[in-house]
DNA sequence: CTGAAAGCGCTTACAG
DNA sequence: CTGAAAGCGCTTACAG
């Protein structure tokens, strides 16, 4: 069949010998509809593979019961896992959860959220800091939009739920100052703003410990010769704080190159604490984030504005320490 | 605002002085408007914050350029890379991609179809093997149905497309053979149709090599445990053809902890060849599969059936072979 | 308990 | 070049 049309509730009624209107009423489970006709118009729909046509059904109920996810980078689990919260607080609430895919380019999150709000869902989930300001503070018009993620700027009219990162730092510099490390280095491949925020832990939770050294290194550009070059120095860091696992797993693959024993000679921490943080060996110690509540409050914010709130929310999420092999002295 | 009511052709018009049909004429780019009727209507429609009511056009067009991607498990980086390949190639095909997420549960992968096509989707590309046959058969009738995975039985009426499992395997056990190792163990995590096609493979592949000494060991239930038997038993294998990579690190991991050198003690070759296998030590070899182009193939399959094609297509793609540090002897 | 009518926001012939 | 009308597949009052 190279036609694939759809039958409508019109093709059911036909077949049940019935109005259009008792075919709604019946499918939907009205109870002023007789159990014969019920059960007739149920059979018509199942001979002729009958499916409600949800396009039509938004049109005129005003509401699709969905929620647009868009996000940067789906091979992320960060972003997976936060959708993932989404998703299951959305089966609670009565939501679809409708994904798209931003592949880090902002144009391409930007077009992603307008398509969604083309689509009419009833509201919007951007788990990226990459999207449009301006397009979100238009886009909150017309649906409840919330930004999993630090942006550049506040957006009047949007909701907001980061991780606090620079919370994340601190815990981590204070775990590596317990177990007697005496000089710091924060290791960073981003000028993200979660980046930038984990750095900026850091350094504020070293600054009034003068007897330790703090540094901070760039390996953005060239990140494995940049490593390297951190690693050969005669005035080595005694530990790392990266700005992400995969960073932090690539330091330690340059320091296991170099014979270093890890932690003894160099300890390392990553952040986000992903599934390579346990799979390396030495195990990493990393923070995590608790991503699946973070997708969760996300989704009863928006919930909340459908609900009438009209004042912003901004909520910051506590992350926590996972001390593993790779900065434990004993 | 707590109301967020969209602007409709209707206020348009009216801010415009004009008919609705002139707006939506104008809007679309319709060449019979004169310019300054045109540039009266983007004006109005600029200041409303209008935005084309996507459900609306699908319902009269009886097409929404839609494409539901439906997948097993989004933080598998093989199923985001095959739903990359998707939309680039949707991208040029004038088609959106909307994912949607079955989280490893086959009810709710076969609910995440049902609501694709309630949806209106113009096709469905379903990436995983999870998928009831029986829906997809029914969903098929309606629109093309595209699985991109390995279904226990084929489903008529549905394309499919599938990495050759079994090529991928003989290709990881010549190589095997080919640096001189002669005690072979494929290590299984999972019973899914891919894990059996890749033991099948690596079966095959040393049936005539009777001096060479093949078994298989499944390590689905307790892994660690599991693993950690096979290389303590006296008669180790030389070396390991794992069904993935994350069990191929899982006992790169076991056999680090025991002092066993890699690859010279033990060779190990993973399969996927995701980010794990570059950024373990020593680097994993591992089976490539092209999902960039898989992903392609399969936006390409629906849009053949749209065209008019009534013909089943069941197409097999090449993997390859990407050899690293942990099976090269020299 | 059932049916006829209006309308959701658009597009598409059809007039003028 | 512009407007009035019909209709996409539904739901929802309103009659009977």
């Amino acid at each position: 069949m190279p036609t694939f049309r759809r039958p409508t509730i019109l093709d059911v009624a036909r077949e049940a010998g019935v109005s259009k209107s008792l075919v709604s009423l019946a499918l939907r489970g009205d109870s002023g509809v007789s159990d014969s006709t019920r059960l007739r118009i149920a059979e018509a729909a199942a001979t002729l593979g009958y499916r409600s046509n949800a396009v039509a059904r938004a049109l005129v109920q005003g509401r699709t019961s969905l929620i647009g996810a868009v996000a940067t980078e789906l091979t992320n689990p960060y972003h997976s896992e936060v959708i993932g919260g989404i998703e299951r607080a959305a089966d609670e609430l009565g939501f679809d959860v409708l994904i798209s895919h931003g592949r880090r380019d902002p144009t391409r999150i930007t077009q992603r959220v307008e398509r969604m709000l083309e689509l009419n869902v009833d509201g919007i989930v951007v788990v990226s800091s990459w999207a449009d300001p301006e397009v979100l503070r238009q886009a909150s018009r017309h649906a409840p939009v919330v930004i999993v993620g630090r942006m550049p700027d506040q957006v009047s009219g949007v909701d907001t739920i980061v991780s606090d990162d620079r919370g994340g730092a601190a815990a981590a510099v204070e775990h590596l100052l317990e177990q007697g490390f005496e000089s710091l280095t924060f290791v960073s491949s981003s000028q993200r703003p979660a980046a930038i925020a984990r750095q900026e832990g850091f350094v504020q939770a070293l600054a009034h410990h003068h007897a330790v050294r703090a540094r901070v290194a760039d390996v953005s550009a060239d990140t494995v010769t940049s490593i390297g070059r951190l690693l050969d120095d005669a005035a080595r860091p005694s530990a790392i704080l990266a700005n992400n696992d995969v960073t932090a797993v690539r330091v330690m693959d340059s320091a296991l190159d170099r014979g270093l024993a890890i932690p003894h000679q160099l300890a390392i921490v990553g952040y986000d604490d992903t599934v390579l943080a346990s799979l390396v060996r030495p195990t990493l110690t990393s923070v995590d984030q608790p991503n699946d509540d973070i997708g969760r409050i996300a989704m009863e914010m928006v919930e909340e504005r459908l609900s009438g709130r009209v004042h912003d929310r901004h909520e910051i999420i506590a992350p926590s320490l996972v001390v593993r092999a790779s900065s434990r002295l004993r």
